[in-house]
DNA sequence: TATAATAGTTAGTTAGATAAAACTATATAT
DNA sequence: ATATATAGTTTTATCTAACTAACTATTATA
């Protein structure tokens, strides 16, 4: 079979495998949550000073969109947000316990993921598939 | 580095890749489509003989969701239904020319996304790459 | 100081995906 | 022949995610 059919496949099978994880996510100790909203709680974690313009930058939709969804968050006690004294317009979001577990929840769904990985493939081809993934994501696609 | 948090920076970017794919995918030529759409075009195009039932069974979700779904398809133009002779209950899902253009196109920005990479990736990254998903997809992980 | 820009909110709307329940028409089985 | 099952539809309703437009409060600028 010629190399660009099997690749398709790969990659059709590979795209599977995300959907079925996708679902597994939701499903399971998260499945209050919807991905829109694990991606917010993800972004506050990963950036200390982060307000609702720039995560409507990041995802490209509109403040009003943000605002809303982060203060559902707010009310459900997930999220809080804390005034700056520099700057009274901004508010810096930051994450709960409630939404650090969550959080830690969703990091270790992904970690028994790959530890499955790591179980089914040898050191050498975990090696090579993070080389080929690397060399693929390096040259911006 | 530890080889687990390489393979999951090696995940977290190939998720990343796979929300760029899809964003390419829902800008351009297919913007009039949401990828629920898309999916049910898909399937449509895949089997010869479906119906509403049996896309059900496969998204799992109710039949009124994909009835209501492929009716609007079908006001659309991209999807037609054709009542079966031997069995009356049934209707025969098939692509419109539009529908099967939609489809091409589908196919056409995936083979793009795959020609880029094998320029990327020489023969042999791209046979093991291959070998590689297959034994994480065929384990049933 | 008056005006612009920025951060965030609020009100109102829309599209899409979903569900439950009641329904029609047809087919199958006892 | 009657009862049950199946294929698909319709209605009603809910939720999510998004939009625009108008708004407040604050900061920066000319």
């Amino acid at each position: 079979m010629n190399q660009e059919l099997e690749l398709v496949e790969a990659i059709d099978k590979l795209s599977g495998l995300t959907q079925t994880f996708q679902t597994q996510l939701l499903s399971g100790d998260l499945k209050e949550y919807t991905l829109r909203q694990l991606y917010y709680i993800e972004l506050i974690n990963k950036h200390q000073v982060i307000g609702v313009s720039e995560i409507a930058k990041m995802l490209d939709v509109q403040k009003s969109t943000v605002s809303i969804a982060i203060n559902q968050l707010i009310d459900r006690g997930i999220i809080t947000k804390v005034q700056s004294n520099t700057d009274k317009r901004f508010y810096f979001l930051e994450l709960t316990p409630k939404g650090k577990d969550i959080m830690k929840t969703h990091m270790k769904v992904h970690r028994d993921a790959i530890k499955q990985i790591l179980k089914i493939l040898d050191k050498e081809e975990v090696d090579i598939f993070i080389k080929i993934v690397n060399k693929i994501t390096a040259s911006k696609l």
